[in-house]
DNA sequence: GCGTTAGGTTTACAGTGTTAACCTAACAGC
DNA sequence: GCTGTTAGGTTAACACTGTAAACCTAACGC
């Protein structure tokens, strides 16, 4: 947990103290938006269960059943500050990459790399995106820009015109990649990640989970690369 | 959404119509395990959201706060809800490879083929064990068998000794593989794949999602094996 | 002036997890 | 046999939750 970042422009989990935020007058023009930076600020502040109706509510100055004139219910309202979430992830993605050479690999392993970034430090918008939903899996059209996922494919392509990948299908890929560093983050959300590091001898002693992650990250990297089968050119390099 | 499968020996998603149980006697001996497969049968039947204490009570017999002599609170009583989905999710992964070769690749693929279907079918087993918890994430240390990592790593290591795959860290490449798999299934609860799917080309009409999740890993799994490099074996073959 | 509407309020309902107080039958010790 | 003690229950209650219903009020169009 290191102090302030200033390569992170973008920091949720510990916002500034946040002043009580209130609406004055009735009718003023940012209520909506202030309800959302409510919901937002308590997202970041306490977790998805600091987020209730009447606490954004009583933070934003109104009453709970007041912010029914503004989002049909709770679900469309943290649909909105979901929605948020995938804005400031795309940001963060892009700004992450933005000095690196188009191309490169280096700029696909930033991508993956800055985005398990984002989670660990945004880990309540991370979770409140990917969480969990009772019904129906959350839709992603209508997203504006639909996360990283053009961010990345937009590199990966780039990546494949100028041969630093191999030749395939780039959404293929690009899901592949996502997967990866997406099921990485998840599995040490869920899972206490010391437990199961100080087996893979990456857990060593007093390093934080953002590191340990990182960490394997960069093991996995080689991986992706190079694939899971034998060196066969190795082989043949030696065999020459 | 296929019919009932019989290469399915553990399916929870729709259980068979469970009468409601009951614990007649007062201390009556069982009264823990049918506490558990209340919780458990509410969990497949109605997901997260039907699984509350006087939802269980009333299931088994009970008022809510009679469940406290035996948990503590309902969070362990979920937690041993989701002991039980790891031994089970560990049992379906070593049933799936039973009968394949040890040593082979195509054993340690069928393991991550197990595993997105064990979660495409015990969809709400999968969900309560990798929901986002409020503060810590959950330990796995003290599950038996520690789920299917244990499955997975000593395939991966005959697969390395046997030559099928390259030698490495095996912990690390368990929680590579771990990863694309539990990403790919995640991301694909989380977001509707049909969006994504028919950008990728994958989502063809009238196939389901299982058989959509299932067939991109197909084609990850070419990824897995020979990585993202340019193919340079290909390359020198095809110069000399 | 009057109806309509947006944006509020308070009240209330049906849930939730959980605690406190109480009851009851079984068992151990003297 | 009487007396704790304890395990396993109960009901009532508290502090929450999302949300619906009824009501109020100021602004606006006609």
């Amino acid at each position: 947990m290191p102090g302030p970042d200033l390569l992170d422009p973008v920091s949720d989990d510990t916002p500034p103290p946040t002043s009580t935020r209130s609406v004055p007058e009735p009718g003023a023009p940012g209520t909506e938006t202030a309800i959302l930076e409510a919901a937002r600020d308590l997202l970041a502040e306490g977790g998805i269960g600091a987020l209730s109706m009447r606490a954004v509510g009583s933070r934003v100055g109104l009453s709970a059943t007041a912010l029914y004139h503004y989002f049909d219910n709770k679900e469309a309202l943290v649909d909105r500050v979901v929605q948020h979430g995938f804005q400031r992830s795309e940001d963060y993605l892009r700004r992450a990459v933005e000095n690196l050479p188009r191309g490169s690999m280096e700029r696909v392993a930033a991508l993956g790399e800055a985005y398990i970034q984002f989670a660990l430090r945004n880990r309540q918008y991370f979770k409140i995106i990917f969480a969990i939903r009772p019904e129906q899996p959350r839709a992603i059209r209508g997203i504006p820009g639909q996360g990283g996922y053009v961010v990345l494919r937009e590199s990966v392509v780039e990546a494949m015109e100028s041969g630093a990948i191999r030749q395939a299908d780039p959404d293929v890929v690009v899901l592949f990649l996502w997967s990866v560093v997406h099921g990485l983050v998840t599995i040490f959300m869920a899972c206490d990640p010391a437990e199961m590091l100080d087996e893979v001898g990456l857990w060593g002693g007093d390093c934080g989970q953002p590191e340990a992650t990182l960490a394997l990250f960069e093991k996995f990297r080689e991986l992706i690369r190079d694939g899971l089968a034998p060196d066969r050119l190795a082989e043949l390099e030696d065999a020459i």
